[in-house]
RNA sequence: CGCGGGGUGGAGCAGUCCGGUAGCUCGUUGGGCUCAUAACCCAAAGGUCGCAGGUUCAAAUCCUGCCCCCGCAA
């Protein structure tokens, strides 16, 4: 089979490998230009690039993948499917018929929970147990395609997203590559969506990073592990930002107004959240600071009884 | 020449604008208290204020150069 593969991020690194392992080594990797990234400025390469590059694969990097030009660029090589994996362009519909039995894309949820740029930090921020990967046809709506495969996973109570993309990553690879040997035989089903089931998983903001004192501190807990390290869960005290690194709920409750600081506890900075529970914050850092622990934080932050965080950040 | 923050006893910080004997919380050491628990009281040790140069009677503080750390920029 003549395959192409889109993807960017490291996410779609193990699909690629995968891919290359199982005999379904694509013809050209199709990847998002090298952008200006790190502290200097200098560009950097994304991940899918430069796996591809030390593996002696073909790399192209076009600015628009609709564009006439590039598609004729495709044409040529004649691929029979595209592999489309967090790539970061959307696909018009020229682009999703090129290739003779379509695009297949690989989600990272069970979709159609989920649908959308950020699938891994909603499940996390959920509070859900399980979530999983997809892989599916791509159609013109955002991951609205019929389902190829399918492959649950559970999410670890403290786990974090970086954590969970990475297991998500690979079995979504192994997934991935089943789906192309099940397509290579013609013994695949797509099933449609169950519309009646959707949600949306929508790119983060930086608002979502600030904290609201009065969510439970489950909620809270679960959102830090979510948008962990991006964009992560920041409070504000005496007008500063106070970024939380990591915390946990603790047990007890309190009457106290949510935002409230409790003193420590447990080797934890206790704070009062919303419906009497408590938070304990562990790790912090300050603006263009080293993360420290609550005993550091306490010891340079001059507390005072009764001081509180802003019930809700800004 | 992408933008910005920071380097002050062992830890985390204040002081820097407006030069004038280095301060806070904690830790450490010695002593006291005995249950005030974010435990308390008394005392002590511990710092070339990132490095180099300059201005000045006097520099943590002002000027110049350099090193290291951190955050943000599709």
């Amino acid at each position: 089979m003549r395959t192409l593969f889109f993807g960017t991020p490291e996410f779609a690194v193990p699909t690629l490998a995968a891919m290359v392992e199982s005999g379904f080594a694509p013809e050209r990797v199709i990847t998002q230009p090298a952008r200006p990234a790190g502290r200097g400025h200098g560009l950097r390469q994304p991940p899918v690039a430069a796996w591809a590059l030390e593996h002696g694969l073909t790399v192209m990097q076009p600015e628009k993948v609709n564009r006439r030009a590039f598609r004729a660029e495709l044409r040529e090589v004649a691929p029979d499917v595209a592999i489309v994996v967090a790539f970061g362009q959307i696909f018009k519909r020229r682009l999703l018929d090129l290739p003779r039995l379509g695009c297949v894309n690989l989600h990272a949820s069970l979709l159609p929970q989920y649908r959308g740029a950020a699938p891994i930090q909603a499940a996390i921020a959920a509070g859900d147990s399980a979530t999983g990967v997809t892989t599916m046809m791509m159609t013109q709506g955002l991951d609205s395609g019929p389902i190829l495969l399918q492959a649950e996973l559970p999410i670890g109570p403290q786990e974090t997203t970086p954590e969970l993309s990475r297991r998500l990553a690979e079995r979504g690879a192994s997934l991935m590559t089943a789906t192309l040997r099940a397509l290579e035989g013609g013994e695949l089903t797509a099933l449609q969506q169950n519309e009646d089931l959707v949600s949306y998983a929508p790119q983060l903001s930086k608002a979502d990073g600030m904290i609201d004192w009065r969510r439970t501190a489950g909620e809270t807990y679960n959102r830090l592990r979510a948008y962990t390290p991006w964009p992560g869960q920041t409070g504000e005290l005496r007008g500063k930002r106070v970024k939380v690194l990591w915390c946990r709920p603790l047990s007890g409750a309190s009457d106290e107004e949510p935002g409230t600081l409790l003193g420590l506890r447990e080797g934890c900075l206790a704070v009062a959240c919303g419906e009497g529970t408590l938070l304990g914050l562990e790790r912090f850092q300050l603006p263009g600071k080293k993360p420290v622990s609550a005993a550091d934080f306490a010891n340079g932050a001059r507390l005072t009884a009764g001081l509180r965080f802003e019930v809700e950040a800004v």
